[in-house]
DNA sequence: GTGGTCTAGACCACT
DNA sequence: GTGGTCTAGACCACC
């Protein structure tokens, strides 16, 4: 279900996180769903059961997930504590600096555009 | 010219190599401009000459500036060694990562768009 | 009757002390009054019975309740055994971190003694 | 400065953070102070660098200190994010709670509100 | 069985 | 030297 690059420069944590956040926005996991345990999980990936621990924890802080002692951790509906304008802004920074790179790599803006509309698409279902 | 934010979590010698690649590519530093030297920009924006020193190192391997010993460093015609694939993808990679950030944040698709045409538009200038 | 968040990092055998005391400590429940055994009230909050009886063995500790066997479990009179200087450190403690999580929170010290207020108005119900 | 007790049912790494967040408060850490490095400290409280870490983590998150690369950690501005709605509920059913169990280790009301008083005269000082 | 906490020790990026 | 990440392995509270 997911796959880590243990090669890459993005922490292992950050690289489940990120999975889970995407599959969740795709609709592939779904409220209520239950996702594996850690140990579950570090053994599949072979990880260390510390480092998907880290992982969950920050889903859960972010509100993407639920963890109840003993039972599991489930996906719960996600209501953004509040329209965060650090993030938005964080975002936006983000873009910039993408786009200086894309730039320097010698793509078109619309390339660029048409990978932001792409990946958008993706996201947001609800099946 | 250059603005560091110390506490940023983004290094500073990236800082420092994002806002000379910027200010390039908008036309405020031009072709055979002189930049300051390792020692001047680092007592300038209170920074270790080590740091200064790195980013320095990579805008030369990038192609963007040029040192010429005994005169200082310059700005230099950039030509992209080669369509590089490794560093698309990696921006394709980057932007996916975005927008599932800025969809979670949630910011519209058209908005990011904008924003990308914004800071492109901002890009390119030769004046 | 009772009422138990399963998403709570507030353990769920904790949940069920807190909220039989606080029903016996507002007259709710009072003296002699029978309390559901552990099998029933574990089917009727769907929790596992081993940790309404985990509830109970410390109510029981507490002296709350008394089980009586074949008869089911009441409530007993409640005699503090001592004036239990360590309950009273550890309430003091409580309050100190508590005040100090207001105060990072924004709030004034007159809105949380009207809490305490109002909280221990509730109690002491013997009706 | 930090005193650890390891026997303690509360976690080290929450006693760090409370105690760090209260000498802030209580002005005997002011804005731009250093803290210990994390080895530092670790080594001073005998505890784990990891563990301090974690704490210092987590102060970070809540905007009480930020690190510098290479350089420490400091005091920062605190700037509440938002009037958090969420934090202020959960310090109300923490005094709910603690006052019903002050409430059986029979403290009177006017001592509690006492304690309120006492501990937050303490904190706000920018001596 | 579940996750949460802690230790010991290693490696890496940044300054 | 600074903190960030990861591993391996232990213990504990909770269900």
């Amino acid at each position: 279900m997911l796959t880590i690059d243990a090669r890459s420069t993005e922490p292992i944590y950050r690289q489940i996180i990120n999975q889970i956040k995407e599959q969740v926005a795709r609709g592939i996991l779904k409220v209520d769903d239950r996702i594996p345990t850690v140990r579950e999980l570090s053994s599949q990936i072979v990880v260390n059961p510390n480092t998907v621990s880290k992982a969950y924890q920050q889903l859960e802080r972010e509100g993407i997930i639920v963890t109840m002692r003993g039972r599991g951790t489930f996906i719960t509906e996600y209501i953004p504590d509040e329209i965060s304008t650090k993030a938005i802004e964080q975002v936006r920074t983000q873009i910039k600096q993408i786009v200086l790179e894309g730039y320097y790599a010698g793509i078109e803006k619309e390339v660029m555009q048409d990978w932001v509309e792409c990946y958008y698409n993706q996201l947001g279902g609800k099946s």
